[in-house]
DNA sequence: TACGATAACTTGTACGTACAATCGAAGAGG
DNA sequence: CCTCTTCGATTGTACGTACAAGTTATCGTA
């Protein structure tokens, strides 16, 4: 019935392994003897002899001398399994992306996974070696936090790539928009507008702004920033908003905060900041200029890292998930590898944690 | 010549792998014939068959029918470049380790590398787990602060392993003292000395040192702290000397340092710490018992990491290489993978930087 | 010269025999 | 009851034959 083409000991090979796949064959159960199968199917002991040799070093079988030959599912086919995750971040020394990177670091291990990093800081270019180097070998995953999420994103390529050879990914903190892909992400809009709304609140009415304009993070806070001034009726200065790229982090948002600091009475009463790193700059500036935190100026920070109550006014803040978050991200993405899920977006509420960088105004 | 016992097939396979590690078969050149082998080796043509079988499931021949046999050196010996490095901390996101992974981040991504990360927590088990995740797939290299060093280290298995393998390993901060392994290590003893002896030169008597006793860096820092009053003939008592283990840090020694505080006149006019987070969490203690650094009690940290100049009062320290470290030990490791370079033991000086927390004493 | 047939050589498939080495169970002996 | 021996079953090693299938070079013919 076979096609003549076939050898034989070809055809005994499939024979057998459909009985694998069947389950026919058990692992662990013993396979008929050389000679049984030799006569039963109508060849020499030889023959079979070759198959049984191929299927031992592919590690289907095992054949023990004395005893007979048995089935056994071959470990390749779990070992094979690649089981490593991939984490490309912005940064990994600084602020709160360690502590990401460890919720996510002790998941993957207590699963038994992998863990690759590698960095960007926040540079397109060395994003783009990162995903080269990770796609480079077998990957069961991915988890990015995306580099300049507010431009475009020249790597698309690699992400297609990925998505051809069914490698699921995930984001945090933002999405690229050109892509289809789940994300795990505060609500940093939601944030933006509660720190707002808290110091309006307080009492205060002059709030400038300091926001990233590179990541979708600090536009995102930007806006709820601006609603929350357009919900209380009183209009947000275009002249107290600044907005900075990363290349600027270090010096410009602190000389314009001096800058509006050395305006007397006209200077703001208080500052929302991107996030803590920038909040404890300014409140340097602050002290530089001989004012006070919180007695002249209130500030704000997001993301509640280390930074917020190491500084000496302790400072008040919003919440980011960080190592839950991590964690969450590589459990979802365990999750996508091994049961097939479907990714779904993931929105944490940031929030408000009081300390003491914010003073009450009273009016009048 | 031959013993008997070995089976013939084995000794022709051990035959034909000695000409082609000595260069007597040169990969892509061909083979004699089965035939030709057979009448040579005074065997018949099957058992040079079988030979040849096991040695082309290997990767070590390639077997064309009609044109011949031929060598190859097996694709796993250039082809499989592996190109991934591990690192195994005790801590990723705490403390002055992200800088560290961050400087090997860095190094190993434009040499091309991949990252693999994991951390133990300062914990065995988990140590393991690690060792057994990093070498259950194929590694270049690996890169390992030691957890616990001052205890044994009943890993041992894995480390040999990776010798057998021949993967190259080396140790950061410290060295487990059972294996003759190369490390990147900071000068502990003289950091400790250096502590101690600026605090007594600034007049300073009663010095209280805090020491974690399970790594071997507190050891030594401890070591430096005694030699140092030796120096000066001034006998540290043994009361104001407290070691700790990692499972005591978050408590112990704060208590430790209230009680000292609460002598009054008696109490200690200086703090040596383990390292920095300890110092910022014992000046703490300071402000809590009503006291000031540096008028009441002078403290003394170590590492220079981001707390000492993030706290309220600016920390006097000692510096540790941090980034370099991670970016030397990396491009170490790289060299002996790449050019074979035998391991040798890199001491960095730790040097003392002056802010706020120190204050002179006037004697009398 | 260009092309195809052929011969010589290679490895691949398939069968066969014989005996060795090993394992496990059955049986003999204490 | 325990131990040793024996024996049958199984896989391992080694040799042999025969023919199929693919490659290459040579030779003969158009």
């Amino acid at each position: 019935m076979n096609n003549r083409r076939i050898p034989k000991y070809i055809q005994l090979k499939n024979e057998l392994l459909s009985w694998l796949e069947s389950g026919k064959l058990q692992r662990g159960q013993q396979v008929p003897s050389e000679n049984e199968i030799a006569e039963q199917f109508g060849m020499s002991r030889q023959t079979v002899r070759q198959t049984f040799g191929e299927l031992e070093k592919e590690g289907w079988l095992e054949r023990i001398q004395g005893k007979g030959t048995f089935a056994r599912s071959p470990e390749r086919r779990e070992g094979e399994q690649v089981k490593t995750i991939g984490i490309i971040t912005t940064y990994i020394s600084d602020y709160i992306f360690p502590h990401i990177v460890r919720g996510a670091e002790a998941e993957l291990r207590s699963q038994g996974y992998r863990l690759l990093l590698s960095s960007t800081d926040n540079n397109k270019e060395k994003e783009m070696e990162s995903l080269q180097l990770m796609t480079s070998q077998p990957l069961s995953g991915l988890i990015i936090e995306p580099t300049k999420s507010a431009e475009g994103n020249p790597n698309l390529a690699y992400f297609l790539e990925l998505q051809e050879k069914g490698i699921p990914y995930l984001m945090i903190n933002e999405k690229y928009r050109e892509l289809e892909c789940a994300c795990l992400k505060v609500d940093d809009e939601a944030g933006g507008y509660k720190a707002a709304q808290y110091l309006l609140e307080q009492g205060h009415t002059q709030i400038a702004g300091f926001f990233k304009r590179d990541d979708l993070q600090g536009v995102n806070r930007l806006k709820g920033f601006l609603a929350a001034h357009k919900a209380a009726g009183i209009s947000a200065s275009p002249k107290r908003v600044v907005t900075y790229t990363t290349e600027q982090k270090s010096d410009f948002p602190y000389q314009q905060a001096l800058q509006m600091l050395a305006e007397g009475e006209k200077r703001p009463t208080a500052f929302v900041c991107y996030n803590d790193e920038l909040a404890v700059m300014l409140m340097e500036a602050v002290a530089a200029s001989g004012l006070q935190v919180p007695e002249d100026v209130s500030v704000i920070g997001f993301d509640d890292s280390s930074l917020a109550s190491a500084s000496g006014t302790k400072l008040t803040t919003l919440t980011h998930p960080k190592t839950v978050m991590g964690q969450t991200a590589a459990s979802r993405l365990i999750a996508m590898i091994e049961q097939g899920e479907q990714a779904e977006d993931m929105v944490y509420e940031p929030e408000l944690i009081e300390r003491d960088s914010v003073a009450k105004i009273n009016k009048g």
